[in-house]
RNA sequence: GUCUCGGUAGCUCAGCUGGAUAGAGCAACUGCCUUCUAAGCAGUAGGCCAUUGGUUCGAAUCCAAUCCGGGACACCA
């Protein structure tokens, strides 16, 4: 049990003693207390004056009685300022805690609990490589997993991919036009930036050719449309020349998105893609083949980048094998009367009862769309793993699309509607705005892994520290782990509920609140630890004399790791793990500097007896396993020495 | 228009199940390497917690309204 749980087991006991009131350990309000008092922490007691019928200073000091003569082994002093009851922990707790705990390497870790959780993450598209968005999006749900994990959770990662569609047939057209037969293995270019530029390729046909079409548009040249579409136009362009529209930059910029989509609908490039499309449908196996070895490209250099990044996954689903699911959960609910349909044949659900609209599940030809392929994959899911939930991490533009799937599927009686979670992330954005594809401001994902790297290695290299003392093969692998952490660590440490600005300057620093310092801060211990060689019965060491600021400091901190896992879990927030560990870093850090008249403080090989050697020693190897646990749980390898 | 998420230091973010004088990092400025690694430490400066009202002993935190910004509301995925 934590230090939080035993004093607000105690406090409930106390209260139920002093004041015969029965309270649950939710209603004790604890705080750490203000550095600027005494005591480790603090309970809030102005809530318990409705029965204790006192002062809220007397009812502290009555608690604070109470507990000191009933929990001494727990309590050894405390102290009232207002409603504050400050309390001092006894320093032989916190040194039990540290024998018990400081050589263990799984610290934190939850013993199973019999649970499973799915999580599905990364997701990619195959039309192109990833990009800074799908990095956010690949840490955080490797993170979560492990987070889960480490909670006492089985956890299967799935990673569900988006291999058929316009997109991919976008791709594939372009490289029949214009790639004369190259390959990855011919021009010596990663699979998946081999098939993206063939999408940029295509996008660029289009807007050429798209133009001709616009500009007749706007000259009242509709030859390309039918009429209906041309109806529709004629009213744009005449609402384009209203004076009132002209003086609107907004309204005049929507009119022409129209006017643009309509038009690029109609080029030449497109209709074909669509062809392909539906020769893909129809099975065409020239089309097929293009297709498999296309994709087979793309997924070779996924995998290389996975493989770079860490990230794992223990299902795969193709969306080619699962885009014609559903089809009979929407023929369930139309017997079930839940669904219903319209005069042409398409099926829809009415969920204007719950404040949304009605929504399309089969069009009136019998094919699926979006949401009837996910209502069949998370069946699929749930038949192979009967998992108690199910989460997906996807973007927050995704937020009514999960809300509408929930919904759906508790109202077709699914057992899994109610295990699903979206874990819905905010988009990552540049200083500038929000990545655009047609402005080539994407980020890509190889590139700024490659670029933080040589970042490492450089800043490596300054430093100048012993350089000649590691080989090849460990700079390599330090300037990795240091490059690839601080890339992790930039993209974890916010919050996963909120966007976040990415800064390319601010990203490659390696000083502060990075990867690098928490990294650095390990290597230290790791180094003072190999100083001191073997120390002997230091496992049957329990110190018993004062504990400095800095030391008892440094043992609270471990102590909460537990509970900061607990939240990270609860949150879905592996930012929860990043500020701690960082926070843990820095007073190791401090601990590590603090130097008096020209003597270290905490020093652990000069310390001034062997009792405290010991007990330093115990702290920061303490310190050391929560670190690296911590940073495990964020998909991040801590080096020995740097 | 409706729904939804956000607005905290110059910048990027913590803090939000209500508690003491609102914290980090970056950037700026001062110091600190003969000592276990200066990728570090110590310090200075920087705030109408968007605005207004309410609830409360107590509000950055809860409620309401307003302003500003993002996103969603497709027979796209």
């Amino acid at each position: 049990m934590s230090v939080v749980q035993s004093i607000r087991t105690a406090a409930v006991a106390a209260i139920n003693s002093l004041y015969n009131q029965q309270l649950t350990v939710a209603d004790i309000a604890i705080n750490t207390t203000k550095p600027e008092f005494e005591g480790e922490y603090t309970i809030v007691v102005f809530s318990f004056t409705k029965f204790s019928r006192q002062k809220p200073e007397e009812t502290a000091q009555r608690i604070g009685e109470y507990l000191t003569a009933h929990y001494p082994e727990l309590i050894a002093r405390f102290n009232v300022v207002k409603g504050f009851l400050n309390l001092s922990i006894n320093d032989a707790y916190w040194t039990e805690f540290l024998k018990q705990h400081y050589s263990d390497v799984n610290i934190g870790i939850q013993p199973a609990n019999g649970k499973r959780i799915m999580v599905e993450y990364s997701s990619p598209n195959t039309n192109k490589p990833l990009h800074l968005g799908h990095l956010r999006n690949n840490f955080l749900g490797y993170s979560i997993a492990e987070i889960m994990k480490a909670n006492g959770y089985e956890v299967i990662k799935a990673n569900l991919v988006n291999d058929r569609g316009i997109h991919i047939c976008k791709s594939m057209l372009a490289w029949q036009m214009f790639a004369h037969g190259d390959t990855p293995q011919s021009t010596g270019i990663k699979g998946d930036h081999l098939v993206g530029d063939y999408y940029v390729k295509f996008e660029s046909v289009v807007k050429e050719q798209a133009e001709i079409i616009i500009d007749r548009v706007l000259e009242n040249d509709f030859r390309d449309f039918d009429s209906a579409e041309t109806e529709k136009l004629e009213k744009l362009v005449t609402a384009l020349h209203k004076p009132e529209v002209k003086e609107d930059k907004e309204k005049t910029g929507k009119i022409m998105d129209d006017i643009k989509e309509m038009s690029r609908n109609k080029t030449e490039i497109m209709q074909q893609a669509k062809i392909m499309l539906q020769q893909w449908e129809a099975g065409n196996p020239e089309v097929r083949e293009l297709w498999a070895t296309m994709n087979s490209w793309v997924y070779e250099g996924f995998n290389e980048t996975y493989k770079r990044l860490g990230i794992d996954f223990d299902q795969m689903y193709y969306e080619s094998e699962t885009y014609l699911l559903g089809k009979n959960l929407v023929a369930e609910g139309l017997e079930k009367g839940v669904l219903f349909k319209k005069e042409d044949n398409s099926v829809w659900i009415d969920l204007t009862a719950d404040g949304l609209d009605q929504k399309l599940l089969l069009r009136g030809d019998g094919t699926s769309v979006y949401m009837t392929q996910d209502l069949g994959t998370a069946r699929l899911k749930y038949e192979q793993y009967h998992m108690d939930q199910s989460v997906y991490v996807v973007a927050d533009e995704q937020n009514y699309h999960f809300k509408v799937l929930q919904l759906i599927m508790e109202k077709l009686g699914e057992p899994s509607a109610k295990g699903i979670h979206h874990l819905s992330y905010g988009m990552v954005e540049l200083p500038h705005g929000r990545m655009k594809s047609r402005e080539g401001t994407v980020v890509d994902a190889d590139d700024m892994i490659t670029e933080m790297i040589t970042t490492a290695e450089n800043q490596t290299k300054e430093q100048g520290k012993n350089l000649e003392t590691f080989s090849e093969e460990e700079l390599r692998e330090l300037y990795e782990t240091v490059g690839l952490g601080g890339l992790k660590f930039f993209l974890l440490r916010v919050d996963p509920k909120k966007k976040m600005i990415f800064n390319p300057e601010e990203s490659i620093n390696l000083h502060g609140f990075t990867a690098t310092f928490i990294q650095y801060a390990h290597a230290r211990i790791k180094s003072i630890i190999k100083d001191a060689g073997v120390v002997e019965n230091l496992a049957a060491y329990k110190h018993e004399g004062d504990l400095l600021p800095l030391e008892k400091e440094l043992i609270i901190l471990n102590e909460q790791f537990p509970g900061v896992l607990a939240e990270a879990y609860r949150e879905f927030s592996p930012s929860v793990i990043a500020n701690y560990i960082f926070q843990l870093a820095q007073v190791f850090n401090s601990f590590y500097a603090e130097k008096v008249d020209g003597v270290y403080t905490y020093s652990v090989m000069r310390a001034t007896s062997e009792e405290k050697k010991k007990l330093r020693l115990q702290i920061i190897m303490l310190t050391a396993h929560t670190i690296a646990q911590g940073m495990k749980l964020l998909g991040i390898r801590v080096p020995e020495r740097m």
